[in-house]
Parts: C-alpha cells; structure tokens; sequence
DNA sequence: CGAGCGATTGAACGCTCTCAAAGTGAGTGG
DNA sequence: CCACTCACTTTGAGAGCGTTCAATCGCTCG
C-alpha cells in the first residue's frame, strides 16, 4: 500500500489550484521539508507524480537530464555499465531519495525500478528556477547530497575492501538503519531486490550472495522470512561481521 | 614552485584590509569562482591559508568539522579505515578541490597530504553565514558536490567491477584528464603518490599495483620517467584497457 | 502440467592476495 | 667519497577467496 494515493495525487497536480505536497506524508524526509505553504504551491506547480511499474527505466545513462525525481514509495536502482556488460549499482534509492543530479546536462547513470515505484517529477529548468527563489530548498538539496557522498564513502570502503561475508552484513545493516529512519521496524529487513542485483551493488556474483546468504543462515545469525524479509537474528553479531571485527 | 607565495598571502590575510583572493590564480578551478571583488573581501576576511608539510593529517575520521578547506596547491588524500587497519582512499585532492563536507558535525574520513600542500581554511560557522549571504558560492558548492558524486560513482564502478589493470589505466587516464583540465600538460603524467597509496585507493595490494606497472611497462603501453612521471605510449590504447573493451 | 526465471549448490579454475626475499634510491654520518 | 640505514618497490612462489561453468531446485504463471 504506497504512503498516498499517487492516482488522485496526478489528477490533483493537473488542477493548478490545488497543491497535494501539503498532505505529502513524506514531505519532512526529503528536499521539500521545511517549506512554507505558499512555497510548497509553487513546487507543486511544477511538478508532476508518476507510478511506474517495476523493472523499468527511467533513464539511461547518456541521456539528456532534463528532470530531477524524487521518491515517494518503493525502490529504484542507479547503475553504471562497462561496454561488456559488467554492470555495478551505485545504489538503491527509497522514499524520501532523489535522483538526477547530472554533470554536464546529461545523466552520468541509468536509473531503473526495482519495485513499482511513485515519483516526483521536477523539470530541470523550472526546478532550477525554483531553487534560486527559494534558497532553502538548495540548502536541503545540498544537504542530501553530502550525506550521499558520505554513504558513496562508505560504499567505496565495502568495495575496495570488505570480503563477501562482511559486504552482504554491511548491506543487511545498511537496509535496517535506513529503515529505522523512515520510520518502519528495522528487523525483519524487506529485501525487495534479486541476488543478481545485490551481487551488482557489492561486487559479487549472484552465486557468492547466495552461498554467503546460506552460511549466515547456517550459522543462525539470519533466517528468511516470507515475502523477501529476512530476520536479523543479532544485530550486534552482523554489526561486527560487517567490520570484520 | 606553488602557484603563488603563500607565506606572503598568509601576513596579508592577517591584515583585513587586503585580499590575496583577488589574485588568486586558482580561484576560476573552485568555489571562489564568480565572486565580485566586494565578495571576494568578505571571503578573505575569514579564511587563512596554510602551508602544509607532507604526510601530515589535516583531520581524523570522527573529529568535530569545524571547517572546510580549499586545496590550492599540492595534494591531499582522503581516506576511511575499518577496526583491523584495512584502508581505503575514497580520493586525491589537488588544487581547486575542497574538503571538509560532515554530516553530523563530524567528519567523516581522514585527510593527510601527499605533498606538500597550500590549503585555504575557511571556519564553518563563518562560512555558513557567507554562503547564506552568496546564493552564488552555494551553488557552486553544490555543482562540486555533484561532480566529486559523479566520480564517486565511477570509483564505484572501478572498485566493483574492473580488473587490475583496468583499474591501474583508469587511474592513469583519471590523473592525466585530471591534469589537463587545470591547464598542464596530459602526459607524462605526474603521479605523487606511493604504490601503497595507489593501491589503497585502487582496492588492490601494494605488489598487484608494482606487477601491473611492470606489464604495462613491458608491453610498452607506459614507461616511467624521472620524478615520479609515467609517460603514456598511446592514450587510445590506455583507454581501451580502462574499460576491458 | 510444463515453461521459464531466479535461486541454490557443486566442482574446478584463476586472479589477486599473502608471505618472503631481493632490489633500489635517498638521506645520513663516518 | 663511501658505507650504512631505512623506506619503498619489485619480484617470486604458493595459497585462497571469489569466480566461472554447469546442473539442480523451486516457485510462479500460463
């Protein structure tokens, strides 16, 4: 069941007078938070809500980034490929999460649903507009961008130099935590993603995610649960098999 | 030779009526970019430049960020560690790069220069306040934010999924664009760092990175040169072996 | 029930690491 | 001027972690 009822939300968006980002329940979480009515009225001129199916593309890398989105409910991915196919996932991205900041007018990454997914969409323009007027909203904006250069960070450090074992409990505990703060339990952790795109976002094949899925298992420190939920059984145990310490 | 005497800037600064970053040759590089000659006053005003020694750290990982730096000559590195003393380098800074980005007030690596290097120091407080004041040096920030981004997801890419050697003729290819984009010359191209840090920032060991110089020397595709230089055969053929194709 | 896709398991390979030793070069002091 | 030190780099040999290739399992959907 998504936050809000993103069909009505369209329909709304395209009635300039009303504005829905006043009852978006996910407004505090992410580049709107802390606008003033009048200003959130005018975001909500521009912007337009989406739901996508999952397993679509939402751009390609290469392409004209002519959008910024934001996330309001389900799960995207954002990867890069090498000309043989070699494929590595920069992230996931989840409620409150934007994505599109490009470097040179194009978008340096393909961003693809993993889940059905609802989206803000801001046109770039309008959006950048949008952020001189209200310098706010670029302060957030600017805001989030650091701490996702921190998690890119921390990312580098699971790549270069985490064995599979601790890159799969960094990965588990990475998707508690962000649950925590969005909010929800954080165990059992919702695993919406394929061990084809886990292994993608850590370096691994999917045979190695799987065979160290099943050791942890094994070893009783988690257990699969229905519908792609997997139970931490110790969360200190996985914090420290996640450092190596 | 540094791009400009920085001990001389330094006794300026201490006198607020003048301004080095007036001409500061490297301003066009970085976030002083674009600044009126009244704003550049105001940004002289409380910065303080420094003069570094090699292998020293500016910070630690943890320690309160209370300012952001300004590399104006030299190189910096940034890395983070895990308990049992693994490294790695999430990136050289050379001039016109900034540091000191925290999230919860703290930062979040480590940073030590390579050479020795010429830094602007800007307290955080005060620099909060100028940017509140220049919508215009928040917005460069920010579009260098978004690059340093774009290239922490190439990293990503790099640590995930390339092999030695395409990560060894990536980095070379990094340095040498690098290099051109500040106006030097492409190649040879000057590499200050030692194979431990190469290889810290490369997710390899110390003796994958010499064997892997030590092909390409052979094949013919780089030789090394005097003072730390490592002259590229034929660019297109780095290129190629960058990417596996 | 069968097709098809993703996940799991097995066996063998290989790239990179680990451990070890030798080589190189800059700096120091006799 | 040379011997010595010390840190860094290079080279070698062997081992191991994760990969590759392949087969089986299990679930979903027509």
């Amino acid at each position: 069941m998504p936050p809000f009822d993103m069909g009505r939300a369209r329909e709304k968006s395209a009635q300039t007078e009303s504005h829905p980002c006043g009852a978006c329940p996910v407004r505090s979480l992410t580049v709107c938070a802390a606008l003033e009515p009048d200003e959130l009225r005018r975001l909500a001129d521009i912007l337009q809500t989406m739901r996508v199916d999952s397993s679509q593309t939402l751009f390609s890398e290469g392409d004209a980034a002519d959008a910024l989105y934001n996330v309001t409910a389900g799960t995207v991915k954002l990867y890069k490929l090498l000309p043989d196919g070699r494929r590595q996932i920069t992230g996931f991205l989840v409620t409150g999460d934007f994505l599109g900041l490009a470097v040179n007018e194009s978008y340096a990454y393909t961003a693809e649903t993993v889940t059905t997914t609802t989206l803000c969409r801001f046109p770039r323009r309008k959006m950048e507009t949008l952020l001189d007027e209200f310098p706010k909203m670029q302060r957030r904006l600017f805001s989030m961008a650091s701490n996702e250069l921190a998690a890119a960070q921390d990312q580098m450090l699971l790549l270069g130099r985490k064995t599979a074992k601790e890159k799969i409990c960094s990965f588990l505990l990475m998707l508690s935590q962000r649950a925590a703060r969005r909010g929800h339990k954080d165990n059992p952790v919702f695993v919406p993603m394929s061990r084809a795109d886990i292994a993608d976002y850590l370096g691994l094949t999917t045979e190695t995610v799987s065979r160290t899925f099943t050791q942890l298992k094994t070893s009783g420190a988690i257990s699969l649960q229905e519908g792609n939920k997997i139970l931490i059984a110790d969360m200190d145990v996985i914090y420290d098999m996640a450092e190596g310490s």
